[in-house]
DNA sequence: GTCATCCACTTATCCGGATGAGTGGTGGGG
DNA sequence: CCCCACCACTCATCCGGATAAGTGGATGAC
């Protein structure tokens, strides 16, 4: 399947596209100051007629912008310039301890109550794979930065046999995170935690609830946390509108080489 | 055809687009099985003759496949179905040290030359956010799984001030990542690193560059490293296509902000 | 003033055709 | 035999036109 050696790269710079071009010269004209964030861009039929291109090459060009997030398009309406990325919200991914209370979230506060349902693992990275089949029930909260009003959709699997461990995730309705910490840690359950992070484009029913805009990504992280006999205990999921979230983790070199895997 | 009006109430039911419908039918007869990972589709023009519709309608159903993820286009070739989503490859965000020599990226390897340019710090996060006037240089470098094949974009930006302390920072062609936190760490400048994480959709040439599908978004993260006095040192970049890829961090709970008495 | 209707304008979807460029096999010239 | 020009087929880009549907303001009946 390795057909020849790849080249490193290569410029490739064929000719550029018109709709590229077009792209372009909006998206500079945006990024100059020209239009500012709630601005309606020309119409299509406008730009037919300033770029002298057909109407075909402005709706693909339109599509870029689109896609690069520079742009709401409207029907009925007109190309909405979404401009500023916002303040960006640092969502902190160190848990800290002091004295018996547990910082899990940060600032994030909470909107609404947690529904509960009962599940399955499944579609998890890694580690918490051969479990998939295990039962394990499910804590959807959805939390928000009453600064900001960003919104972010926490998930918290839980093994039955984990709940055993801990009063607190019997409980209805469900006790908060910091609680469930707590409680593993009194018990000495807990080990170590490692963090997935990946990204995917939103579903529909995410769009929605977190108000996505088209091609906004979302960031999703799983904290999968182990115990004393590196079983995973459980597993918390977040999910984030990548355009209005960081995620900030603290890494400290150790000195192990690392054995696992 | 059925546009019978006389119903007093309206069957809510939005028509589905035409290029909708293709979309739907070739993806459901993908995931049947009719079609498997590396088959080639019938053809713009097959389809056009088989499902009686426009040419335009026939590309923008394939359009929604290739936004879905579910096949990737060639011209010349065809639309080739991708069907799994690959092996995910994992990309271990902890440094290890094992005596001398730091292991900074895992098992992924280097695909050419790096590329050394002159720029400034400019739309990162936070801590150097406050440095985006200072001059700096930056190592661009292409990562590859030679398993997988998946592509990794890799920078580093280095401030002029953090190149004099360590030797390697001058070379030229630039020296491995490895080696230049070895003499930072010999120096006795490192003390810690913050990871910033984030995603966006991916612009043109990273498209091209990393082989991304439309959609498909792009993980990235900054890796702040801070030497002794608080002051960041230097920032190494990582854009991974997310599809592929994912982050994974070992996070510790820390005791800090403890409770005097 | 209220409200429904109308209408100008916008994007969404659909149809057609034409040319350029990349791919891969075929077949002839050497 | 090998190599290369050629060709059939593919998608990419470009052009045009037509109808449907959503938006928002103006209009006019009451």
């Amino acid at each position: 399947m390795p057909d020849t050696a790849t080249e490193p790269f290569e410029p490739l710079e064929a000719p550029t596209p018109r709709y590229m071009q077009v792209a372009r010269r909006v998206a500079d004209e945006i990024k100059a100051g020209k239009y500012v964030p709630g601005d309606l861009l020309p119409s299509e039929a406008e730009m037919v007629r300033r770029y002298g291109v057909g109407k075909h090459t402005v709706r693909s060009a339109i599509g870029e912008l689109r896609s690069m997030g520079l742009i709401d398009v409207r029907q009925g309406k007109g190309s909405i310039v979404r401009g500023r990325p916002g303040p960006t919200h640092e969502i902190s991914r160190a848990i800290s301890r002091s004295g018996k209370k547990w910082k899990v979230h940060g600032d994030l506060g909470e909107a609404g109550d947690p529904a509960v349902s009962r599940t399955t693992f499944d579609g998890l990275p890694g580690e918490l794979m051969d479990r998939q089949d295990q039962d394990a029930f499910s804590v959807d909260r959805l939390l928000y930065d009453p600064d900001t009003g960003a919104r972010v959709a926490h998930r918290m699997l839980i093994p039955l046999a984990t709940a055993a461990l801990a009063p607190a995730l019997g409980k209805e309705p469900a006790a908060p995170v910091e609680e469930i910490y707590g409680q593993l840690s009194a018990a000495g359950e807990l080990l170590s935690w490692t963090e997935h992070v990946t990204a995917r484009t939103p579903y529909p029913d995410e769009r929605t609830a977190l108000a996505l805009a088209d091609a906004s990504p979302l960031l999703i992280t799983y904290r999968i946390t182990h115990g004393t006999d590196e079983r995973p205990l459980l597993c918390e999921e977040l999910r984030a509108p990548a355009a209005h979230n960081r995620l900030v983790f603290p890494v400290r070199p150790s000195r192990a080489s690392r054995p696992r895997r």
